[in-house]
Formats: C-alpha cells, sequence, structure tokens
RNA sequence: CCAGUGGUGGCCGAACGGUUAGGCGAUGGUCUGUAAAACCAUUUUGAGCAGGUUCGACUCCUGCCCACUGGA
C-alpha cells in the first residue's frame, strides 16, 4: 500500500502525456494514475484485459491506481464549450455519452469495478460522484447517500472479482459531502466503517477557495487516520498543497496540474530565485519573452534530466515553435519537481524536520 | 515595351458606396481524481502614392509606383 507520502502523476490513457515509461522511471516515479472512463471508451478494458492488463500494455513495471470514471460525473456533467451535458446520475448509475461520438455508456458501480478489474492496476477506485462545487446541502446529502450505497456496492463486486480471479487489488473508498461539516463527518464515518483497503478524499479542487479545501479536508481527516490506513487526496496537487497535506498525514495525491501546466509552458520552481520571476510562486512562463536567449536551466538547482542538459533559451525556443521535444522537457521537470519535493517531506517527516522544511519553502 | 491580375493592420486574408470579417502572430492571464500540445483577455480603425467623382471612397474614375503572370 502506499504508506509513505507519494505525488501520483496523471496518465490517463495509459500515458503520462509526451513521456515513455523510461522517462518515468528515469524521475522516480512510482506510480502512476489511468482513468477507467477513458480506456473503457479506448482501446476497451476487455481489450486490456486480453493483453494481459495495463501494466503489460503499457510496459510500465511500476504501479498503477485507476479511477473510477466519478470524476466524470463531474467534468462530462458541467458545459464545456457549450458542449451540453452529457451525463444524467440515477440510484442505479450514470449515464455517460461517449464525448468521442455521443454513444450512450451506463456505469454502475458493479460496471466500473468489473471494468478496473480487467484493466488490473494495483490500486482501484470506488464509483462515486464528484459533487459539484458549489452545491446546495439537499443536494449534497442526496447525493453523499447514493455514494455510499454505490461504496457499498462497490466492495462487494471488488471482493467477489478478486476471490474469482484470485487477485488482491486494493480498493479505496470514497469521502464526499461537499463543504458541509456534518456531511463531511458524517461520510468520513461510513466510508471507515466499510472494509476497504484505503479512504480517498474527493470532492475537492472543484472551483472552491483554497480554504474551503483545507476546512473539508480538515473535517473527515481524524476520522480518516484512526483507521491507520492509507489516505489518498484525489486531484489535488500544488506545489504548495504538498506541504498543506502530506504534512498533516495524506500519504498521497495525484493531479494533473504538473503535466498540464508543463504542456502550457509554465514550469515549477522554487521562490526566492534570483533569475526567476517569483511574483507567480513556484511557477514561471519559458514563453515569456525574457527567456528568449537566458542561457541557465529552467531552475539552476534542479538535478532533473532537463536541468541537467538543456537551457531555458532552447525550451523557450522549442515553445515557440511548438516543437514536441519542448513538452516532453517541460514534464519531465514539472514532474521531477513534485516527486523531488516530495521525497523531501518524506525525508523531513521521517527525521521530525518538517516544520523547517515547510516554513523554508512556504515562509 | 505590351497585356492581364493584384497591392487591406506585425503577417495572411474576406466582404462592402455609409457601422470594415476572420485567422495567425504578439502580450498578459487561467488551469487541481485530463473532452486540455487547452482555454480566456488584450492587440483600442489599418486600404501603395497623388488627384478626382460623391453628402460620404477600402470600394467608382485618372495618373504614377510596385509585384506576379503571359507575350514581344
Amino acid at each position: 500500500m502506499l504508506l509513505e507520502p507519494t505525488f501520483i502523476p496523471v496518465g490517463t490513457q495509459g500515458a503520462v502525456k509526451s513521456l515513455s515509461v523510461e522517462e518515468l522511471e528515469a524521475i522516480g516515479v512510482e506510480i502512476f494514475f489511468c482513468n477507467t472512463y477513458h480506456l473503457y471508451l479506448r482501446p476497451g478494458d476487455k481489450a486490456i484485459k486480453n493483453f494481459g492488463g495495463l501494466h503489460k500494455f503499457t510496459r510500465w513495471k511500476g504501479q498503477l491506481i485507476t479511477d473510477s470514471g466519478g470524476f466524470q460525473v463531474f467534468s462530462l456533467g458541467k458545459d464545456h464549450n457549450g458542449a451540453g451535458k452529457l451525463v444524467k446520475i440515477s440510484e442505479d448509475g450514470v449515464e455517460f455519452k461517449s464525448h468521442l461520438d455521443g454513444s450512450p455508456h451506463f456505469f454502475t458501480p458493479e460496471k466500473s469495478i468489473q471494468i478496473q478489474h480487467n484493466l488490473g492496476a494495483n490500486y482501484i477506485i470506488a464509483f462515486d460522484e464528484c459533487t459539484p462545487y458549489p452545491a446546495t446541502k439537499a443536494y449534497a446529502l442526496k447525493a453523499l447517500d447514493r455514494t455510499h450505497r454505490w461504496a457499498v456496492r462497490s466492495l462487494k463486486e471488488h471482493q467477489l472479482l478478486n476471490k474469482k480471479n484470485n487477485q488482491d487489488l486494493k480498493l479505496y473508498g470514497v469521502v464526499q459531502g461537499s463543504y458541509f461539516k456534518d456531511l463531511r463527518e458524517q461520510s468520513a464515518d461510513f466510508i471507515c466503517s466499510q472494509d476497504f483497503d484505503g479512504i480517498a478524499i474527493g470532492g475537492v479542487s472543484v472551483g472552491e477557495p483554497k480554504e474551503k479545501m483545507k476546512q473539508a479536508i480538515s473535517y473527515v481527516l481524524p476520522t480518516i487516520l484512526k483507521t491507520k490506513k492509507p489516505i489518498h487526496l484525489l486531484g489535488v496537487g500544488e506545489v504548495t498543497d504538498l506541504f498543506d497535506f502530506f504534512g498533516q498525514g495524506i500519504t498521497s495525491m495525484d493531479c494533473t496540474l504538473p503535466t498540464r501546466m508543463a504542456r502550457g509552458g509554465q514550469f515549477l520552481h522554487r521562490t526566492g530565485n534570483q533569475t526567476l520571476d517569483t511574483r507567480n510562486k513556484f511557477k514561471s512562463q519559458i514563453m515569456s519573452q525574457k527567456y528568449k536567449l537566458d542561457s541557465i536551466a529552467l531552475d539552476e538547482n534542479c538535478q532533473c534530466p532537463t536541468c541537467q542538459k538543456y537551457d531555458r533559451a532552447y525550451i523557450h525556443h522549442l515553445f515557440k515553435t511548438q516543437e514536441l521535444l519542448g513538452y516532453r522537457l517541460m514534464t519531465v521537470h514539472n514532474i521531477y519537481f513534485m516527486i523531488h519535493t516530495t521525497q523531501l517531506i518524506r525525508d523531513s517527516l521521517k527525521s521530525d524536520t518538517f516544520n523547517k522544511l515547510k516554513h523554508d519553502w512556504l515562509g
């Protein structure tokens, strides 16, 4: 299980965008996050099962975790570029309209778990509804109760399949409850009472202010910590989040941000660096004119393969000309930054110097 | 030299006798279980030159300049 602070990059469709598994290994990635919904649509979970599962299919020797499709209830459910709503939720499950061709697909908790077992990641996640923000209390309660019923169904199907296939996949249950203290507590109590291998916190980083996110997490953490189970924080991963949440006992988090920012030209770095614009904490835009002739590495102190070899001017050029290599070099850097920073946090927690480290970084 | 076609913002490129599209680029910003090599904002009126017709010209007319194509 994931018992030490672990940052999990996202590779929705079976690949961390722009990187090979060799590159992931080289920068110390232990595990990445794939998506059930996307892989079910393409190439299909049965196809992947026939190839011997996701590990063999992708040639990835490390660990894998799959999301349940629960987040797509949220992300496909809201209007996106006026494309309309692509999901319909009922007690039994969720009807998705494929974002690829509009074809209808029905996900139940059982179906999500079956697909995830076919994909065969090390860790899988119970089917839930990621409640939009803001939500009324009435809606949040209704969605929460449904998610709890889905959690029980997910768990039952999971145990059945583990037994039937003689496997030992690990299942995370998901705590929801929007931003209501009593609902969050109620959810933590319920999910922790079930026989899940790990507990995930969902329904955060959905557009709420950071303070609300911290609150929601604080409502549920005491209960979850008592279980001694690994705690995954779903969809969270700004640099400051690593300090805020690993410091409190969260054991893993996944986030698209570092890879997505990389493709948008933003690179991560520590603040207080003389050669960088520190207005925006921990990030700068490589396409900015000020890097056009800059002959030092993205982050002068970084040990990543990109920074060991290439300078800002070259990467600036690659982005201006939209050369694919740019996305790759930048993604390597950003993921390394997250992994390395997480490693510093791990070490500091062991040596009891976490508070000093956090102060050094965040002030 | 003759003929034809055409000269529109940093670049490409429409329409139009009256309020000039759009794209690219540039600049700034955003992104948290990836419908994302994405998205948003700004880039506040610019017609080869000189005249003319008209209430009004980027649009019609004349001359000149330039480019491309074809022909001597």
